[in-house]
This record gives structure tokens, sequence and C-alpha cells, in this order.
DNA sequence: TGCCCTCAACCTGTATGACATGTTTTCTTG
DNA sequence: CAAGAAAACATGTCATACAGGTTGAGGGCA
């Protein structure tokens, strides 16, 4: 009954490679490094650790994956910035494989984006603000075009993510994007006449409205009001 | 300003081996494959993608280090059961490399956890509620030793996180679980006195009461006094 | 017939060597 | 001293080899 699992991540696992994968992590914790500084070569980690290059390799390619680390040729590894990195492919993989259903995804969204809304309207820079108010009106401008009203609407989600200052949030909202991209379209579909095309993109501007004027209370009701039609539209179109 | 960076993931980096995660993640999605399916032997994989084994290798062992396929020897792999996978891991290394705080960490589980916690008093089945009343009641009678009543307080929070029915959720929270255990001992320090600690504990069982109770308002309440309570502590104990 | 055991075929794990290509450092030369 | 060439170093990819785990086919035995 006690979750014993994954105390630190790939213990589990056996074999060299997640060795090395800790052995590496681990080398950046106790070097202290950030990001941009550079690891050993892979030469030098296969002295280190005693193995092969194949596993040293492997092991930095996994690390290169969930973006962790930096790799390109001829260059040394370096520690990387903070990256969704591996986070979206999670998602992905989830509602791919069909254990994670959209409506989750949109719950979570929802409960995430009431606060960082919040906090975008508490914390916002001038330019932040600005930032917003222009994909809300990109919107606006494009609403004839849905593929273009997506990706502002997807941009004006991870602005206000990035203006709650918090990167984690940013981090988790930017990991949804991909899921919200594969079912966007459906849901501006059964949105039928112009009029409520209209009236979705209004529910942004009234967002952005209300981070720039500095309610957090506001945001986030016009926030969870657009969830909850954005959730009504999906299951309008019959999607579990 | 408009965000056209991983539409797609990792379709950015160049290489072979990017080529080919994204072949088997494709893959995957194309034969509808789902938890436990067998994927293509590596030799399989050579011969489809035209590249070395070594090269269809690293593309697999990534996968294999973000949980989205399970690997061992002999076996083919297999897709994998959603996991935490690589989640944990760029959040523990976004908090050593200094990317991200522990205080943002904990305002990310506060918003998080004031939802699961009224998911789970809404939806939790008898034997989650009673999980969930166990962990409390075993922090209560470990109160002295402060590592199991930690595991316990972790396994709390978790369980709540699976009550809630909602598989992202519980996913997010157990990535926190690792960042968790490297603080939690400083905030239980701050609590000098056994009142203070007892009453803490106190605050998880008042929270798994409301989730038997079904009352969400209630349970969210409980939760929210809690964080604050653990944020206080980390901020009386310098945590930034 | 039915069960068990053995072994062959197949698979992944790891190591080694080789070579192409990209990057940095060093040294030579003007 | 500066510019450019070459050497040293780094990663990217390939081929090969073999150890060890897994599975299923086939044969032997009851």
């Amino acid at each position: 009954m006690v979750a014993n699992r994954s105390m630190m991540p790939d213990e589990t696992n056996p074999g060299l490679v997640s060795a090395a994968i800790q052995a590496i992590t681990q080398y950046i914790r106790v070097e202290g490094l950030g990001p941009g500084d550079l690891l050993p070569s892979e030469a030098d980690m296969t002295r280190r650790l005693s193995v092969s290059r194949t596993v040293v390799r492997e092991a930095f390619r996994s690390l290169s994956a969930m973006r962790l680390i930096d790799m390109s040729a001829g260059r040394r590894a370096s520690v990387a910035k903070l990256d969704i990195g591996a986070m979206s492919m999670v998602i992905e993989h989830g509602v791919t494989t069909e254990q994670i259903s959209v409506h989750q995804v949109y719950d979570v969204r929802r409960t995430i984006e009431m606060r960082t809304v919040a906090l975008a309207a508490l914390r916002r820079s001038d330019a932040e603000a600005a930032e917003i108010q222009e994909y809300a009106r990109l919107m606006r401008e494009n609403y004839h075009a849905p593929e273009i009203v997506m990706e502002h609407d997807i941009a004006f989600h991870e602005a206000i993510a990035r203006a709650s200052h918090n990167p984690v949030f940013s981090l988790i909202i930017t990991a949804f994007s991909g899921v919200t991209r594969r079912t966007w379209v459906i849901g501006w579909r059964t949105r039928a006449s112009v009029e409520d095309q209209i009236k979705m993109i209004e529910g942004h501007a009234d967002i952005a409205r209300a981070i720039i004027a500095g309610n957090p209370q506001l945001a986030a009701e016009h926030m969870a009001a657009h969830f909850d039609k954005s959730v009504k539209a999906l299951t309008d179109a019959g999607i579990a």
C-alpha cells in the first residue's frame, strides 16, 4: 500500500544505461551546474563510469530526448534551459493511447488556468499585458481563418501562463498545447454560427481586459466561463 | 511573437535518432497501440527506417527513459502504461538547476490539490476513502519518526490525486513528490514543538474526514489551510 | 494423448573499432 | 600581431561480435 516506487527517477530500472543516466543527473546536481554549463565528453564519461561509449551515448541521448541536456555535433553536451521537454510527449502519449481523455485534460487546464489568469492579473508587466491583448486582437482579426485563430488562442493561453511568472504553470500549459491543437477545430465547428464564434473570441477579449485592469477575480470568472463553454462545445461534439 | 516552436515533440532536432523517435511514436499512433502492445523488434525497425541498429536503439532507449515504452532484455519493447515518466525528471531538473523555486512548486501543488481534494470528496470510492484515512492515521501513529511521517504524507496526497479519478492530476502530483522529499524535512523542523507537529498531522486528518464526508467545499478549505501553513513553514526556514 | 523438457531461434544488453563530420585550439606563416 | 591552416577533440552513424534473457517448436516420456 505504501508507495515506494520511483523514489528517485529511473532508479528502478536495472541496467548500465539507467545507472549512467542517474550518474549524469547526479553529476549536474553535485557540480551545481546551471543552464549552458558543459558536461564531460562522452569519452570522459566512459572512463569515469567504466562502461562502453554505447552506454554513455544512450544515457546522454535519453537526457537529450527529455530536454534536460542539449546535444549537437562536435560540441559537448550542455545543461538545458527549462523546456516542456518530455512533458508534452508524456501527455500526448497518454491521450493517443487512450489512457487520458480530452475532458480530463480540459479539467486540468481549467484548474490551472484559473490560477494563472489570476496571477497574471496581479503580476503581469505592461509588455505582457500588451502581448496578451494583442493575441486577443489577432483572434478577432482573423476570425474567418480557424487555424490562425487557433494558433493565437494557444499563444494567448501560453502568454497568460508566462505572465503568471511561475515557470511550472507555463511548463504544464505549454505541454498541453499539442493536445489542444488536435481537438481545437472540433470545438470550433460546433460553434455553428459566426455569432457564436465571435462570442468565443470576445470571451478572450474579456479575459485580456480583466488582466489589464488587474482584476484577478474577474479574470478568473471569465476564464472559468470560457472553459465551461469550451467543454460544452466538446461534449456537444461527442468527445468523451 | 507567435509561438511556432514545438508544434510536435522533438520535431526541431535534426538527426536520425530524433527522426526515429518520431517514427516510433507515430507508429504507436497509427497502429492504435495501447499499453502492453508490442512494438517491432530493433532489427525490424532497423529495416523499416533504413538506419543502423545504433540509431534505433538510441531512439528506443530515449522513449524508455521517458517511460513511453517498456524495455527489458530478451523481449520486445511494449507500449507503457501511463507513468510520471519524464515529468518528475523535468521538474527535478528545473529545481536542481535553480530554474524553478520550491515556492513555485508549492503554488502549483496548492492550485492542483485544491481541485483534486474537491474531486476526491465527490468521486472517491469507499476503498479510496479508507486508504486516504489510513495514511492520515499512519502519520499520527508515527509522529515521532519524521521520515515515516513524510512517506505517509506523500502517499496521502498521491492517494487523494488518484481518488480524483483524473490521471493527469495524479501524474502531476506524483511528479512533484521527488521535490517534496527534498524539502519536507525542512518544513517539519520549523515546527519546533510537538504540538505544532501534531497540529500539522491533524490537518491531514481534517482533510481525510472532509473527503469521507463527501464535502468538497470543506475539503478544499482544509487543503488550502494545510498548504498555507506549509508554505509559511518553508518561508520561516528561509526557503526562497 | 498429454505433459514436460530441451534446444533452437529470436531478442535485447553491452563492448569495440572505424570513419564521417562538426568544433575548438594551437601553431605556423605572412 | 593577425589570419589561416592543421591538429586535436567532439559527436553522429555504422558494422560486428558476443553474452544472456525469452519464447515457442519439437521431441521424448509417461
